[in-house]
RNA sequence: GGCCUUGUAGCUCAGUUGGAUAGAGCAACAGCCUUCUAAGCUGUGGGUCAGGCGUUCGAGUCGCCUCAAGGUCACCA
């Protein structure tokens, strides 16, 4: 079926076609849902837009246009408002018409092909692994998840990926902070200051492989140790940070190390393109990068002068390798540390001869965890920057995703733990949670839910209310797979919530004297809770069937 | 100083490609359970949308300036 909006706007264009002789684009059409149901179901500005173009004030146009509107089926009245709004009152039963929709697509309402199959990888979370994931982590893993799940829904073929960061100096860093805590274990005196890491995470994992291995590590030579504990550290490290996003319900599809980048020589022959480039050049023995000719505020280095490279030129080459893998729309999120970084790489691949335009870099703005009014820095148990996982046994996952995702990425983030902890109404997730709980228990009781073309007796304002908010759900998807506002699903989860609140409060759904009614109002319902599940399965928030 | 982000009710935040009288939650106050889960509902009060100028039929939304907060400016990753 053709959804209404979809249908008034064909309407419209009709008429202005007939009118003006006009051929407009949808976007131009602008259907919004007015705020005060005074202003009907739907209205447009088309009116206002054209007014310039057509030399004409905007009511005159909007007059002459209703009545070729007002003949269409589905429309009660026309209402011309204010400046020239044209306001649209729709049938009742037009408007239920959506509830047999839901109710027949059940998890797939919603589910869209605005993404014809295009295939997009997202790279996000990609901290390296040389310790415990943190709360700025968890943003970004929240967000990226929720971000691919509905990119996947709305049709686009989706790539997870984790970039491994196991080549660089932190890596050299991790391998001998373990091999010193591994000595250590063995009751042998080291210099402390020689530890780079110095969290507790890193005696946990030495200890951990000397009570596997034994002292056979103090046996062999110092570079064969620290080979051994550069690889067995970042496996180790790797599989925890698995684990913990294994926890947080977010999955990858691939992880790209950076060491295969290395062996499969791309590092290299990335650099070789560049040299080829014209844009290079040699400043005390060191090889530049002249990306300054691309909107970076100075030149930078690519292979430092003792011959070592930077982080940009493999990173270059892993993004020159995603295309090369056949994606042409990258999408990775970026702390807000990072941002300053954006304009070196984007201009490393214009180099290399990709469309920088085709890599969108959201950042994700900082995270604070605040607990009485205070901002908490350290977790007091283990004196380290708290991980993800802590925030998971504190206040539950459903919990930490929805806060993360409840707010805008641009927005400074700061996570109230003494909200997330209540299990009340103030806090969101339980006020969504219990509201779907209410659903099933409902038709626990009585399932007898009608399936019918249009709903005659669903005439309290509140049901029609809902009905239309549930009507909104698809575009919404839609829009948010295009502006990436993962944000507005928090709020429309709790708008659908706080209707069926309110109408539960205001009238039994079921009705023993009234078959007929109980029965349309149990499809509104059952419809109701498909729709909220279907979108906090895009939070990858879990729902209840009680509470 | 350059660049990125932010500034909306006492607090935390929404605000649909610029639209009609700027909205929620919390906090405050007053009500609602013999009834499908009161983890809920209903009502009241609360605003110089940081400030200024501009763009236009119309600006919280777009542009410029000022102020304030956070981030960032390595031959680190």
């Amino acid at each position: 079926m053709v959804d209404l909006k979809q249908n008034l706007m064909n309407v419209i264009k009709q008429a202005l076609n007939e009118t003006f002789g006009l051929i407009v684009a949808d976007e131009m059409i602008a259907i919004e849902t007015p705020k005060d149901k005074e202003h009907g179901d739907y209205a447009s500005t088309i009116a206002l837009r054209l007014s310039k173009q057509l030399k004409s004030n905007p009511r005159d146009i909007a007059i002459k246009l209703k009545e070729k509107l007002e003949k269409e089926e589905c429309i009660e009245k026309v209402e011309i408002a204010g400046p020239g709004f044209i306001n649209f009152f729709m049938k009742k039963d037009s408007l239920t018409k959506i509830i047999k929709t839901i109710i027949e697509l059940g998890d797939d309402y919603g589910r869209n092909l605005s993404g014809n199959h295009e295939k997009v990888m997202v790279e996000y979370v990609s901290a390296n692994p040389t310790g415990d994931l943190h709360l700025g982590h968890a943003r970004g893993a929240a967000y990226g998840d929720s971000l691919t799940r509905v990119l996947s829904f709305c049709g686009y073929d989706v790539l997870r990926e984790y970039y491994v960061n196991d080549a660089g100096h932190q890596i050299d860093v991790l391998a001998k902070s373990l091999f010193l805590r591994y000595k250590q274990a063995f009751n042998l005196e080291v210099n402390l200051d020689e530890i780079g890491y110095q969290g507790k995470d890193v005696i946990k994992l030495a200890n951990d492989i000397a009570a596997n291995e034994g002292d056979k590590y103090l046996k062999v030579s110092e570079i064969e140790a620290i080979e051994y504990f550069k690889n067995i550290g970042i496996d180790l490290e790797l599989d925890k940070i698995k684990r913990d996003l294994d926890l947080f319900r977010v999955h990858f599809d691939n992880y790209t190390s950076e060491r295969s980048l290395y062996k499969s020589n791309k590092v290299k022959s990335t650099l070789e393109k560049l040299e080829n480039s014209g844009y290079t050049f040699k400043n005390e023995n060191a090889l530049w990068l002249k990306t300054t000719d691309f909107n970076d505020d100075k030149d930078r280095v690519l292979v430092k002068s003792d011959g070592s490279y930077t982080y940009l030129l493999p990173d270059i080459a892993y993004h020159a390798d995603k295309f090369d893998r056949g994606y042409n729309k990258l999408i990775n999120l970026f702390g807000a540390d990072h941002h300053g970084y954006i304009a070196r790489l984007k201009g490393g691949l214009k180099i290399l001869g990709y469309n920088p335009d085709n890599l969108e870099i959201l950042i994700i703005q900082m995270v604070r965890l605040m607990e009485n009014g205070q901002e908490l820095k350290m977790s007091k148990r283990t004196g380290n920057a708290i991980t993800i996982r802590e925030l998971c046994e504190d206040v539950g996952v459903d919990v930490a995703r929805f806060f993360f995702l409840s707010k805008t990425l641009d927005s400074h983030f700061d996570f109230d733990l003494d909200v997330a902890r209540k299990s009340s109404s103030e806090n969101p997730v339980y006020y969504i949670q219990y509201a779907y709980a209410r659903m099933c228990s409902v038709l626990k009781k009585n399932s007898s839910f009608a399936l019918k073309d249009v709903y005659k007796l669903l005439i309290e304002e509140k049901e029609i209310s809902l009905i239309k908010s549930l009507s909104e759900f698809k575009d919404l998807v839609i829009d948010i797979a295009r502006t990436k506002e993962i944000h507005r699903l928090t709020s429309y989860a709790y708008k659908v919530s706080n209707l069926f609140h309110s109408l539960y409060n205001e009238i039994k759904f079921i009705d023993e004297d009234n078959q007929e009614v109980t029965a349309e109002r149990l499809a509104l319902v059952k419809a109701t809770s498909i729709v909220l599940k279907n979108c906090l399965n895009l939070l990858g928030v879990e729902v209840k069937e009680s509470m």
